[in-house]
DNA sequence: TATCGGTCGATACACTGTATCGACCGCCGC
DNA sequence: GCGGCGGTCGATACAGTGTATCGACCGATA
């Protein structure tokens, strides 16, 4: 189908492909306005909160219009991934000689960044992202795992760090923010969620049959979700200090 | 709205719900049957694949026969979940007695689980899924931690560990697999990905900003996605062994 | 056997992403 | 200055989605 084969001159992905120039019209439009307001409706409403025709009408204009900027709706989704990496990238300049420090630095700006955006982890973990501050976020990532002492030269092994490191981060970012987005979505705090499944976990373990459960959510203080994330990255940390040595 | 907040006696949770009582009609219907129809959907079609309708259609009923077995969707991707965690809690019997290789077998069945329903790890990473399987899976695995020498009696490390273990298999899974499927999708394998995408990738790399990642791409024999987890897994593991050292 | 209560599913509603295509408007050549 | 044309815009349409509503039917009880 479509037999039209000749030359497709129009680059496939979004990233070479320029966009259309700006014309004077009493709607103007652009990539980085299309993005802006959806970034907005995200922020408020989360990823569901973001179709065609909401973008559109948030623009005052009309929702065919925007796929003159935008090929498909995941080619939008993946422009709002890309100006979430931007604020991931860490700024230039002199990084953390200690290379545990770095990693921590990128670690907090990963996790900043979905607090701000609680949409974005839903979008991690999927096909590589490869936008312009996607791949420059990326390459930092590299350069302070490069700062590893023994890890520089050896690509197998940084590969394997690299995986460790950012697994943990998405699965992590991934469970929190979609805990925390589904407690605002009812408008009740994890306290409450608590609360509301505590009459169900308490049954079910009183029957016995999850000892160590029972003992791990009754036992100690609960630390923060923040406190939490820090935690389990210092693993992984110590994992990657083992790789080494 | 909905005034009658007087005693509501039916438990909120489908997990404590009982379902309605068997019924000789020319299409029979149980929860059980419902979940399998889906399973069957996802497994073939994504989660996309199944919708309230489809699910009906392929059982023969009409769309809204389901709703006296499930209140919501969501309630059904949640039984969905519980019938993979069944896949995933390791054999009744004695458990490894190495510690590692414990932790070791129940990544492989999770990760087992997720490469028979692609579409697992998608729900995985979301609130925390609390039906009778995912509970089973969840004693699992804080048994295994447990026969790590030295962190039986420490709930504060044992979460720790268990944040960074559970992360890691949630971001690594959902990595690979969000990755297979959009090659299936796209009817094309993954070498086929990389020669689609190595053009753009081509260009970018010969920029030269992003040298690191140029190296990564270039250098080195690229393992297999099994390999891939099974390295990531070790630095985990070295982590959690470096936590009670 | 007559009535009642519960079950089933047809219909409806408010959405979604996007293909199609007619109409309009601004720009260019004359 | 004006005619025509090409490209842009968006109204409309289509095939879906989850689920609320409600009329009709059917089986079991009085």
């Amino acid at each position: 189908m479509t037999p039209r084969r000749t030359a497709e001159p129009e680059p496939a992905l979004i990233w070479e492909r320029p966009e259309p120039p700006a014309r004077r019209t009493p709607h103007p439009l652009s990539r980085a306005l299309i993005v802006g307001a959806a970034l907005e409706l995200a922020d408020a409403d989360g990823l569901d909160g973001v179709s065609i025709r909401r973008v559109a009408a948030a623009l005052e204009v009309g929702p065919m219009r925007l796929y003159g900027y935008v090929d498909t709706k995941s080619e939008l989704l993946d422009l709002m991934a890309d100006a979430v990496y931007a604020e991931i990238v860490p700024p230039a300049g002199r990084p953390p000689q200690d290379w545990r420090a770095g990693l921590r630095l990128i670690a907090a700006l990963t996790r900043r960044a979905a607090l701000r955006h609680e949409w974005f982890p839903e979008l991690l973990g999927g096909r590589p992202h490869l936008g312009p501050h996607a791949l420059a976020a990326l390459e930092a990532k590299l350069a302070a795992l490069h700062r590893v002492p023994g890890l520089a030269g050896r690509p197998a092994e940084l590969r394997r760090a690299a995986a460790a490191f950012q697994s943990y981060l998405v699965g992590s970012l991934r469970t929190e923010l979609s805990e925390r987005q589904a407690d605002r979505a009812e408008g009740r705090s994890e306290e409450q969620w608590r609360d509301a499944n505590s009459p169900y976990l308490r049954r079910v373990l009183a029957a016995g049959r999850h000892p160590l459960l029972a003992e791990l959510v009754v036992e100690g203080e609960h630390p923060t979700p923040g406190e939490e994330f820090e935690a389990g990255l210092e693993v992984v940390l110590d994992g990657i200090a083992a790789l080494v040595c």
